[in-house]
DNA sequence: ATCCTGTAATATGTCGGAGTAATTAGAAGA
DNA sequence: TCTTCTAATTACTCCGACATATTACAGGAT
């Protein structure tokens, strides 16, 4: 039996565009629905103000039941993009109604060309956020907590960051700091931010080499937080977030 | 004619805990049942992993076509906080997969008797991010973000914060410094928070007195930031949290 | 000019049925 | 006894038609 490829998400269009998935497990109409209309919305297909088509008509240009259009526009609706009113359609809201933290709505932001200033936002956030977490992180680790980073760490000496089972150990070595803050409010935003802006850089990958050796600043971070220095915790991870930065902007640009 | 109370927002259920809500400008039915839910599962009224009754049941115990069920299920799919799956039924996520910081799931969160370990770690968070908005904003603010400021601070002065256009006016303050920071994802995140907690605050509002009159700590904020000083800003702004959180406090306990 | 008032356009709510997929249990084989 | 396959059950998914409620807009009255 021919294994499905785990990395399609529910909600993904096909390749031809269409937006009737192939039937099959995990996809679901009204996902695709919302994703497409998503990632128009984002993308900035519709300004702010903008009417969609009517149920009724959308739902005939793309073949589907008004049900499955309904469902879309409640999900979008959710995440504050749009608003319904009788008589007067639905319109995209303004952008600042919009939640640009919910990670659907990160990943439709930059599942096209991402808005280099939005971009600029997130990791303006991250650099302000993550050092903060490391240095909570350096307070309240335990043991078992060092435990895990120590494991993501080796983890990532052994595949390196070019590999996915690196950046797995990367995205484990994070969470297992966000996990030791045991805030998790913090654990929300930085999962919901860092998930989206690694798929990019992941997504745009070119075999190119990264800037410096990114190790022995994930181990700077490590040494901190083991010896409970929260100062040299923060700092060693703001350094960690202006590399990511570097990363993301070459990729971007180049 | 009467003026309809325009505090009760979409979707909240009637007096007296039914889920239709009265028939009637800017209220849904699918609404109210994610309302509903959203409150139950916030307060943990169901443990993550518990099943949900399925559509047909629950539509029938409520007396509600299913499609109104389901698309209140997509409301909660889309805030992360269920997950429907054939034969499955819709079960509750861990809580590690809620988009805690949706406006609306924080709602739920405070609409009953919120969790003292999340308002802690959301002062947390606030306490790390509003000094730093506070500084980008001394960098990078305008003239007509001071004149902002400035109005809202006499506002402030001339109501107090014992009156509502007293609280809009601080919240407009708080506004008008977030939007200088000229960062988007920064101004989400801040305003899903601070509507939240403000939010409770007010509920929660009793004759009491104020630890101490908030007017001297703002004007300091304005004072940085007009002066174009991001350590004074931040530091300025961190004490207004403090008290943000002393007032909290003092609401949640006494 | 402003305020009503009617109407058409559009979303909202409802219903029942057909289709699909995952859990579960039971049967068959090792 | 354990494993593997098969089938039934069950709950979600999607559909389309119908009925209702709301409100933007226009046209008339004040």
């Amino acid at each position: 039996m021919v294994k499905e490829n785990p990395s399609l998400q529910d909600g993904e269009t096909d390749k031809e565009g269409s937006v009737r998935p192939v039937r099959g497990p995990g996809r679901r109409l009204h996902g695709a629905i919302a994703h497409k209309l998503g990632m128009a919305i984002l993308s900035g297909q519709y300004q702010p103000g903008d009417t969609l088509s009517g149920e009724v008509a959308f739902a005939e240009e793309l073949e589907v039941s008004r049900s499955a259009y309904r469902e879309a526009i409640q999900v979008l609706t959710a995440k504050g993009l749009v608003e319904s009113r009788p008589k007067a359609g639905t319109r995209v809201l303004p952008r600042n109604r919009w939640n640009l933290l919910d990670p659907e709505v990160l990943a439709w932001a930059f599942a096209g060309e991402p808005d280099v200033q939005f971009v600029r936002d997130l990791f303006e956030l991250r650099a302000i956020v993550e050092p903060a977490a490391a240095r909570l992180a350096a307070q309240r680790r335990d043991k078992d907590d060092l435990k895990l980073m120590k494991d993501a760490l080796a983890a990532m000496r052994r595949h390196t960051l070019a590999t996915e089972a690196g950046r797995a150990a990367d995205r484990d070595f994070h969470n297992a700091i966000l996990n030791a803050t045991r805030n998790d409010a913090l654990l929300t935003l930085t999962a919901s931010i860092g998930a989206a802006v690694n798929w990019t850089t992941q997504y745009k990958q070119r075999a190119r080499a990264l800037p410096r050796n990114p190790i022995p600043d994930h181990v700077r971070v490590y040494d901190a937080i083991a010896a409970g220095d929260p100062v040299a915790a923060a700092e060693a991870m703001g350094v960690l977030v202006d590399l990511a930065l570097e990363d993301t902007a070459s990729a971007m640009q180049g």
